[in-house]
DNA sequence: CGGCAGCGGAGTATTCCGCTGCCGGTGCCATACT
C-alpha cells in the first residue's frame, strides 16, 4: 500500500491542491502502486490531477530507490490544444520543461529538444497525440525509457473515434504491449457500460479500478420539446435561446451541421443577440477567438456542431440547448455536461424530432469493404512474413490511415496479429471467411450503435423521470424521481394524473429475479445487462446486440432470461 | 435518412408545388506553396 499522505503532501506541495477529493486519492493511490485505474470523473473535479500527482510521485521514486534518472508519463491526448493547456499548465507548477509534447504544431528542433529533455530525465511528461505513437521508432524510442504511466486522457475517443476517425486509437493496446505493459490511466468524463468495458479491452487494462464520481449532476434541469414540423422547431430553438439570454444568461447551441449552426447564428445575430457559430470548417485563428470571447462573456451564445466541446471549461454556462437529436446518451450527456459547471442551476433543453435521428443513423453507418479487406489479407498471404503497415499501405495502394482502420477490423477478427515486425496473418482458414468474419463483428457493433441511437431516442420520448433514464444509462440508480426535469415538473403541476418515474419497490413485494445492474442471459441473445425497468418493459444491454427491451411478461412466460 | 438547392411547370398570389440529385461530423498528419 502506497503511501497516501505522500502523495497529498506531493499535490500540496508541487500543485497547491490543498484538498484532494477522495476519488482523486484513490486514483493516484492505485496508480501509484503500479495499478490500472479508468476514473470516470467530469470536468472541474479534478480528474488530470490523479495523473499528474501519481506521475511525479513515481518519477521521484525512480530517482530516490534506484539512484537514476526518473522517467517520464506518456499521456496520449485527442487534440493539440488541449496538449498545450495542459503543458502550461504542468510547467507554471513543476518549472519550465517539466512537460514536452511532440507534435506537428512544433518545430523539429523543439520537437528534438523535448526527446532530449525526456530522456535526460528532466521531464516528467510527454504528451502526443495517438498517430504519433503509429509510428515505430517513436514507439521504440518510448520504449527505451523507464516509463511510468502511460495515460489516456478523453479516453471515450478510443471508442467513438478509433473505429473509423481516427483509427490509431484502437492500437493503443498493440502500442501498450510494446511498451513492456506500463500501468494505464483512462481518464473520461462519461461513458456508459459499454463504452467503459471498450476501454478497458482496448486499451488491455488488467484488472483495472474502476472509479466513477460526480456523475449526478442534479442543478441542470432536463427537458425535451417534441416537434413535428423543421420549421416551427427551428423558430422554437430560435425564440427559446432569445428568451433565455435576455437576462444576460450565456449558454450553447448544438446543432448536427455546419450549415445549421451559420443560420441559428445569423438569425441570433440579427436580433442583437452576440453569437457566433463554430464548427470545423472556420479558421484556427476565428475557433480561438471565439472560445476567448465566449469565455470572457463577450459573446452570449455559441452556437456549434459537435467540434466545440473537449477542453472548454467555463463556470456560468447557463443553457446548453440541442437543435437537434445527438448520435448517443453519451454524447448529450458530455455537451450538457457543459451547463451549470459552477454549481448554479442550468438549463439542457432538447428540440426533438424523430426525422432527425436520420441524420445520425447515416453518420454512423460505415458497411465495412469486403474487398479492401481481402486485398489487406491477400498481399500478407503472398508476402509470407510480417509486413509493416508502410509497407502494406504500398502494397495495396490504400491510403497509411485506410490500411489502419482495415487492420484493426481483420485484428478483432483474429485474422492478422499486430506485433514488433509488422502484421502478420493469424490464421490459416480462408481468406474468404476470415473476412466474413470481420464483416461479422462489424455488423454486431453496428447494432450496438444502432441500440444506443435508440436509446437516446427512448429518452427524448420517455413519459418517465428523465434523470433516472440519464443515470440509469451510465449504471447509476437514482431511488426517487428527480424533480428537476419536464416529466417531474408536469407530474407535479397535475399530481392526479400519474405518478412520475419508478420509485423504489415496495418492500413487501417480492424480490425482482433480474434486478438493475444484474447480468442475465437471453436464449438467442446470449449475455447481457439489466439497465432499466418501466412498467412491463425491462431493457438489457446485450454484448453483441446492444440494448434491447423486452417485455416482462413475455420474459415471465416464456422464460426468456435467466440469471447469469 | 431527410433537407436543400435548383429547376420546370402552372399560371398570376411580387409564388407555390413537386421532382431530382446531392450533401451531411469530429483532427491528427504530411506536403506544397508563399
Amino acid at each position: 500500500m502506497s503511501d497516501e499522505s505522500a502523495l497529498a503532501a506531493l499535490a500540496a506541495e508541487s500543485f497547491s491542491l490543498d484538498a484532494l477529493r477522495d476519488g482523486q486519492l484513490a486514483a493516484m493511490s492505485a496508480l501509484a502502486e503500479g495499478r490500472d485505474v479508468l476514473a470516470v470523473m467530469p470536468t472541474g473535479y479534478g480528474k488530470s490531477a490523479t495523473y499528474q500527482v501519481a506521475a511525479l510521485y513515481l518519477h521521484q521514486q525512480q530517482q530516490k530507490l534506484h539512484g537514476r534518472t526518473g522517467g517520464p508519463a506518456v499521456v496520449v491526448s485527442p487534440l493539440i490544444a488541449l496538449q498545450e493547456d495542459q503543458l502550461e499548465g504542468l510547467n507554471r507548477h513543476l518549472g519550465e520543461g517539466a512537460a514536452v509534447a511532440v507534435n506537428s504544431a512544433h518545430s523539429d528542433a523543439d520537437v528534438e529538444a523535448a526527446w532530449d529533455a525526456v530522456e535526460s530525465g528532466k521531464a516528467v511528461y510527454l504528451f502526443l497525440a495517438p498517430e504519433q505513437l503509429a509510428k515505430q521508432e517513436t514507439v521504440e524510442r518510448i520504449a527505451r525509457l523507464d516509463l511510468t504511466l502511460l495515460v489516456v486522457d478523453e479516453a471515450h475517443c478510443v471508442s467513438s473515434w478509433g473505429h473509423d476517425f481516427r483509427p490509431d486509437y484502437l492500437n493503443l493496446g498493440n502500442v501498450r504491449e510494446s511498451l513492456g505493459n506500463p500501468p494505464v490511466a483512462a481518464l473520461t468524463a462519461t461513458a456508459s457500460p459499454p463504452v467503459r468495458d471498450e476501454i478497458v479491452e482496448r486499451l488491455g487494462m488488467q484488472d483495472p479500478l474502476i472509479l466513477v464520481r460526480g456523475f449526478d449532476r442534479p442543478n441542470i434541469s432536463l427537458e425535451v420539446v417534441r416537434h413535428h414540423e423543421d420549421k416551427a422547431k427551428r423558430k422554437a430553438v430560435l425564440s427559446q435561446v432569445a428568451s433565455l439570454t435576455t437576462s444576460g444568461q450565456k449558454g450553447l447551441v448544438y446543432a448536427a451541421t455546419r450549415k445549421d449552426t451559420e443560420k441559428y447564428a445569423a438569425k441570433l445575430v440579427a436580433q442583437g443577440i452576440r453569437a457566433e457559430a463554430y464548427h470545423a470548417g472556420r479558421s484556427a485563428s476565428e475557433r480561438e477567438l471565439i472560445h476567448e470571447q465566449f469565455l470572457a462573456d463577450d459573446l452570449d451564445v455559441v452556437v456549434a456542431t459537435t467540434a466545440f466541446g473537449m477542453g472548454i471549461d467555463k463556470p456560468n454556462v447557463r443553457f446548453v440547448v440541442h437543435a437537434d437529436i445527438p448520435e448517443s446518451l453519451d454524447a448529450y450527456y458530455q455537451e450538457i455536461g457543459r451547463g451549470g459547471r459552477d454549481g448554479d442551476n442550468a438549463r439542457a433543453v432538447l428540440h426533438y424530432r424523430s426525422e432527425d435521428l436520420g441524420l445520425r443513423k447515416f453518420f454512423g453507418t460505415h458497411a465495412p469493404d469486403q474487398e479492401s479487406l481481402l486485398a489487406v489479407l491477400k498481399v500478407l498471404k503472398n508476402a509470407g512474413a510480417p509486413a509493416t503497415k508502410k509497407v502494406l499501405a504500398e502494397l495495396t495502394g490504400f491510403p497509411p490511415r485506410r490500411v489502419t482502420a482495415l487492420v484493426n477490423q481483420l485484428e478483432e477478427a483474429d485474422a492478422v496479429k499486430v506485433g514488433k515486425r509488422g502484421v502478420r496473418l493469424a490464421s490459416k482458414a480462408k481468406l474468404r471467411s476470415l473476412v466474413a468474419h470481420a464483416v461479422e463483428l462489424a455488423e454486431a457493433r453496428q447494432r450496438v450503435d444502432h441500440s444506443r441511437l435508440t436509446m437516446m431516442r427512448a429518452y427524448a420520448e420517455t413519459d418517465s423521470c428523465r434523470r433516472q433514464f440519464l443515470l440509469g444509462y451510465f449504471g447509476e440508480e437514482l431511488a426517487k424521481a428527480c424533480g428537476n426535469c419536464d416529466v417531474c415538473t408536469e407530474a407535479a403541476n397535475h399530481p392526479d394524473v400519474r405518478p412520475t418515474g419508478k420509485e423504489t419497490p415496495d418492500a413487501g413485494a417480492s424480490p425482482d429475479p433480474f434486478p438493475l445492474q444484474s447480468a442475465v442471459i437471453h436464449k438467442e441473445w446470449g449475455p447481457g445487462l439489466v439497465m432499466r425497468h418501466e412498467d412491463d418493459v425491462i431493457t438489457v444491454l446485450f454484448e453483441h446486440e446492444g440494448y434491447k427491451t423486452l417485455s416482462r411478461s413475455t420474459v415471465m412466460e416464456h422464460e426468456l432470461l435467466r440469471p447469469a
